[in-house]
DNA sequence: TTGCATAGTGCCATAAAGTGTCTTAAAATG
DNA sequence: CATTTTAAGACACTTTATGGCACTATGCAA
């Protein structure tokens, strides 16, 4: 909730770019503004990565590196969080550089195609090939919750 | 706990970098402001080797140094922590030497591919190898707490 | 002691990766 | 339609990673 504090929900749409032969990838203008100040990448779900404002990513890794080290699993989750994270700036051209492992991750290539989305507080990047069938299931979910929730503000 | 304020969660991705034939490994490029004014080696948990600021290890040791040494748990501890851990330094190329106990303790040898990992306050090193199996267990884990805390906050 | 072997250190050359900036073309705006 | 903004690609430049080589320090054996 703490997160929805502010400017909560800014991103919004979806943009197709293409990755250049150095693994970085425009970020859509409308973003800019509120990841210039800084912004960290991070593995997501369903092979995607995500870019969250500063803010954001301190939370999220406050909780995690409030954890007791003797204990395994936090051990656990630090790594994966933090392992999997990097710290990334929009430089003059709006471009940010994906690094290899994150591609890897989420199967991104050079020269190939991507597409962002805002994703109410946070961005998602995805390989478009993997966008499509993503995009599918999302729709089809979205369908389901619109039956239940029927009227739902 | 110190770490936690602010400045604390400074190491964050991943490095895949290759032991020199004397031993030596090339610090990312990214950890070293942090770690140039001296850091300390020791042996971690789960067979990886830790990179501490000298701030943390101090931290870090200074707990472990005021335990009880009428204690026979406490006398282990210490050893064991002491034992282990070495002062290093940055060379002019960004290299630390891994003594050779750390070396055998982590399986790590001279040619072989290593990894480096960000972990929040603190930096790991793993034999390539063995980070593989960690990594899967760990962003298992991180999986299954996502899971539960759906959302976050 | 001297010589030898081994471990550790420092430095350099090369190649690869990352960064910054500019140009052109396309898209959006008014 | 004119103007501005944005995306893409190209290029030069910088930084980083790696491997090699030479030098030093240390311990051991003859």
């Amino acid at each position: 909730m703490v997160q929805g504090a502010k400017g909560g929900i800014v991103f919004l749409g979806e943009y197709k770019h293409t990755m250049d032969s150095k693994g970085r990838v425009v970020i859509p203008s409308k973003f800019r503004d509120e990841l210039k100040q800084g912004c960290v990448i991070t593995k997501g779900q369903d092979n995607c990565l995500q870019i969250l404002t500063k803010g954001n990513w301190e939370e999220e890794a406050g909780k995690i590196a409030a954890l007791p080290k003797t204990n395994k699993t936090s051990r656990q989750l630090m790594r994966s969080l933090f392992s999997g994270a990097i710290a990334a700036t929009i430089d003059s051209s709006g471009k940010i550089l994906i690094p290899e492992n994150l591609r890897a991750y989420s199967q991104m290539n050079p020269g190939q195609s991507i597409t962002i989305t805002g994703s109410g507080s946070l961005v998602e990047i995805w390989s478009t090939k993997h966008w499509k069938k993503v995009q599918l299931e999302a729709d089809k979910a979205y369908a389901n919750i619109n039956e239940l929730t029927t009227g739902g503000s």
